[in-house]
DNA sequence: TCTGGGGTCCTAGGACCC
DNA sequence: TCTGGGGTCCTAGGACCC
């Protein structure tokens, strides 16, 4: 890595590096999803493979199915349109968990400078590890990509830059299986035609609004004043300008579990209704399912919000805090119906129920209230995890609460694999998966 | 890209308080 | 009692990400 950026023209925006260079990998796995379909599966390997059969749309799409124009969100009539020979299968997040879990024990057995971007990207801080490996830092990166490739059976594209920004921009230059390296002197000829949209932060609003005053590409945009690109795009964008001239403002975060600060159950139906009673329903769904989720992580809420949206895609919600956090579906779905009585105007036609968990606890750390009434709690705890003994054995929903008893004339689309034995054969010592078990919905008043 | 679901973070502007 | 002005807190909504 040089320790010096030249970048613009050296009179008119001098650069001194705030912080000394360092050399950051961003690793991305191709394909993510329908790539360990087919690792797992060999008879599928050069198809195009879809997952998402659950949900009706294309969430992962193979390079094969993208070669013949499958795009994400697609629909999946759409999809068996343009390729009828395609493999559609529902999402498994178990087993892309697991996955995931191993491309991070990989990487942490490289550095422990390893932050955990999403399910299938990490960025990694090679700094200082030179002298460990005797090797060049594009060297140690092209190790650790061979190694996941290897042990994984997937294939890998990794950026390696002087920032975070830089390396995840680069990371997408080569997929699949790239290898793309940019040095602090390659920053000019790097982003002289590299579109702004390249740029992690910068969306389709960020964009246009860049365009409306000429700046199509990076370079334009780097040199440009902070200030200009401070007062047109507020903190992000300062922050992104100083990221992409070479000066590393975002650090590597590491550490397995970051807290997390929500949760969140959202669901579209189609036609947009104004059953009231349909679309409190909805709303009542998704809180039990939200809670059902936040038991599993053994978490509780301090804090819930809900939200409707229009046949516009316009949402309002509102947001309450609760006296106590909770884990109970019982308890928090007085305070939702609440909620949606405030919320829900008659003359609005709604394709979307959505609900938001906050202020997040850890179970073990709750602290009964002296002034809350125990017998109480205890039995709505109680009640929580008989629901969900009982969910879990026969399915999910099966007992669930009466007022989302109508939404059961609807048929669930079950996802269901037929191939765990499969991908129990594929587990490593100490891995294991969720007990699954899908029986007939039946419906219970609570 | 006309729209599926689960997240994070930022900020304008209202509420509230001197 | 009315009014001005300024500070802080908060949240709903937006923008963006995978």
């Amino acid at each position: 890595m040089q320790s010096s950026v030249n970048i613009g023209s050296p009179e008119n925006y001098p650069l001194m590096l705030r912080s000394f260079p360092r050399a950051i990998a961003h690793i991305d796995c191709d394909a993510f999803f329908s790539s360990i379909e087919q690792s797992l599966n060999p008879s599928i390997k050069g198809k195009p493979v879809i997952t998402g059969k659950e949900r009706g749309i294309a969430a992962a799409m193979s390079y094969e199915a993208r070669d013949r124009g499958v795009t994400r969100g697609m629909r999946l009539y759409e999809v068996k349109k343009l390729c009828p020979d395609a493999v559609i299968l529902p999402n498994d997040y178990e087993t892309y968990s697991l996955f995931s879990k191993r491309f991070y024990g990989i990487l942490r057995r490289f550095t422990p400078d390893v932050e955990e971007y999403s399910i299938d990207e990490a960025f990694v801080d090679l700094s200082g590890l030179r002298r460990l490996y005797h090797a060049p830092y594009e060297v140690i990166a092209m190790q650790i990509k061979e190694t996941l490739e290897r042990e994984l059976g997937l294939t890998v594209s990794v950026g390696l830059s002087i920032t975070k920004s830089l390396a995840k921009i680069a990371s997408r230059e080569n997929k699949p299986s790239g290898f793309t390296c940019v040095r602090g002197y390659d920053l000019n000829s790097f982003l002289k035609s590299m579109p702004v949209s390249r740029v992690c932060g910068l969306g389709p609003n960020s964009s246009a609004l860049l365009a409306k005053h000429g700046i199509n590409t990076v370079w334009e945009y780097v040199n440009r004043p902070e200030v200009f690109v401070r007062k047109l795009l507020g903190k992000v964008g300062a922050e992104l300008w100083q990221e992409l001239r070479g000066d590393a403002v975002y650090r590597v975060m590491k550490g397995e579990n970051k807290h997390q600060a929500s949760l969140s159950k959202t669901k579209t139906f189609t036609p947009p209704s104004h059953d009231k009673d349909f679309v409190r329903a909805q709303m009542l769904r998704n809180t039990e399912s939200a809670f059902i989720k936040l038991r599993r992580h053994h978490l509780r809420a301090g804090s819930v919000s809900v939200y409707l949206t229009d046949h516009e895609f316009k949402s309002r919600g509102l947001y309450a805090e609760l006296t106590r956090s909770t884990g109970s579906t019982l308890d928090a779905a007085v305070i939702v119906a609440g909620l949606f009585e405030k919320l829900y105007d008659p003359r609005v036609k709604y394709r979307r129920t959505g609900i938001v968990l906050s202020s997040l606890e850890i179970d073990k750390e709750m602290q009964y209230d002296l002034f809350q009434d125990v017998c109480r709690v205890k039995k709505l705890e109680t009640i929580s995890r008989v629901i969900d003994e009982v969910n879990q054995t026969y399915g999910k929903h099966s007992l669930h609460l009466g007022s989302t008893d109508l939404l059961n004339r609807f048929a669930h689309h079950l996802g269901d694999r037929g191939d765990v034995a499969l991908r129990k054969q594929n587990l490593l010592p100490g891995e294991t998966f969720r007990r699954r078990v899908r029986l007939p919905v039946w419906n219970v008043k609570v």
